[in-house]
DNA sequence: TTTGTGATGTTATACAGTAACATTTGCGAC
DNA sequence: GTCGCAAATGTTACTGTATAACATCACAAA
C-alpha cells in the first residue's frame, strides 16, 4: 500500500470514528510514513518546521497523541519514539517487534499468547493495555 | 522479605557477579525499596539529596544502571520509572504488570507465553531482549 | 449573529537523560 | 609504604523529551 492509499484510508478510518483528519494531523501522518521505522517526536518537529516553517512541541505531540489514538500509530515506549501502523482497520493482536539498534520494525502473530496473558492477568485483577504490545530487540543484521 | 534482608541477599548477588554494591548504589537501592511500585530517577534524586546533601543526575543514573545490569531493579519504559525485582535470584520469565495509574505492581507467570514468543520472533530473524516484559494496564483500584 | 466547541498557536517551563572531565578510592605491584 | 592503575564518584553543563497554561482561530449549531 503507498502512502497516498495509507492516507486515505486513515482519513475514512477517521471519519468513521467521528473525528477528523485534519490539515496538521495529515501532514505528520504523511512526515511518520516518509520514514523507515521509528520515529521520534523532534524528528517530525524539525520535518514539519522545513514544510511549514512555524511549529513548536506542542503542536507535534497532540497531532502525534491522535494517530496513537486513533490506532494509526503505535508508541515504542522503549525508544520514545513512533511507528506506522498499517493494520489500524484490523484489530490485529500481533506483536510489534521493534530493534533497538537500528529502528526496523516487523511483526509477528500473537493473538493467543496475547489472550493467555490477558486472562492470567486478569485473574489477578488487572487489566492489560488494549495497546498494541511492542517488543524490543535486536533484528537479524543488527545481531551479527 | 524485608529490606535489610533483600539487601544482604542483594549484597550477595552483587560479589557473586564479581561486583560491588557500593554505598552509594546500596542507598540508591533502599530509596527505591521504600516506594511502593514504581519509583522515577529524580524522584531518588530528591530521596537522595535529603540524605546527603550533594547529589546530580549521573549519580542516581548511575546507581540505577547498575542495579538494573545487576538484575535487582526492571525499568518501566512506559512510564519512566523503575521497580525493585524481588526474583533476581531465580530468573524468573514472568511478565510484571504495573498498574498506569497508581504505579502499584503484580506480577504474572507466563514462562510458555514468553517461550512462544520468542520462537515466533526468532522466526523473524528478531531476538527478543533477555530483559523481564514489563506490562502496563490499569489494576483492580485504578479501573473502578 | 451569537455562542460554544474543538483545534491550533505561542510561550514558557518541567521532566528525563547524558557527555565530558576532574577527583577520589581501593588495591595489587614493587 | 608508595607507586600506579582501574573503578567509582563528583561536578558542570548540556541535550533531549514532554506538558502546562493561556491566547486565538475555525466552524457549526442555536
Ligand atoms: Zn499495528
Ligand atoms: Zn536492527
Ligand atoms: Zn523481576
Ligand atoms: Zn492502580
Amino acid at each position: 500500500m503507498d502512502s497516498a492509499t495509507y492516507l486515505a484510508a486513515a482519513e475514512q478510518h477517521c471519519s468513521q470514528q467521528g473525528c477528523k483528519l485534519t490539515a496538521v494531523r495529515r501532514q505528520v501522518l504523511e512526515l511518520v510514513l516518509r520514514h523507515q521505522g521509528v520515529v521520534k517526536a523532534y524528528q517530525i518537529l524539525a520535518d514539519l518546521q522545513k514544510e511549514r516553517g512555524l511549529a513548536a512541541p506542542p503542536t507535534v505531540y497532540r497531532a502525534l497523541d491522535f494517530l496513537v489514538e486513533q490506532g494509526l500509530l503505535h508508541r515504542v515506549d522503549a525508544l520514545n519514539g513512533f511507528i506506522v501502523c498499517r493494520h489500524f482497520e484490523c484489530r490485529h493482536e500481533g506483536l510489534i517487534l521493534v530493534c533497538e539498534t537500528c529502528g526496523q520494525v516487523g511483526e509477528v502473530d500473537a493473538g493467543s499468547c496475547l489472550a493467555a496473558l490477558r486472562a492470567a492477568s486478569a485473574g489477578m485483577g488487572f487489566t492489560v493495555n488494549p495497546q498494541n504490545l511492542v517488543i524490543t530487540g535486536q533484528c537479524k543484521e543488527c545481531t551479527a
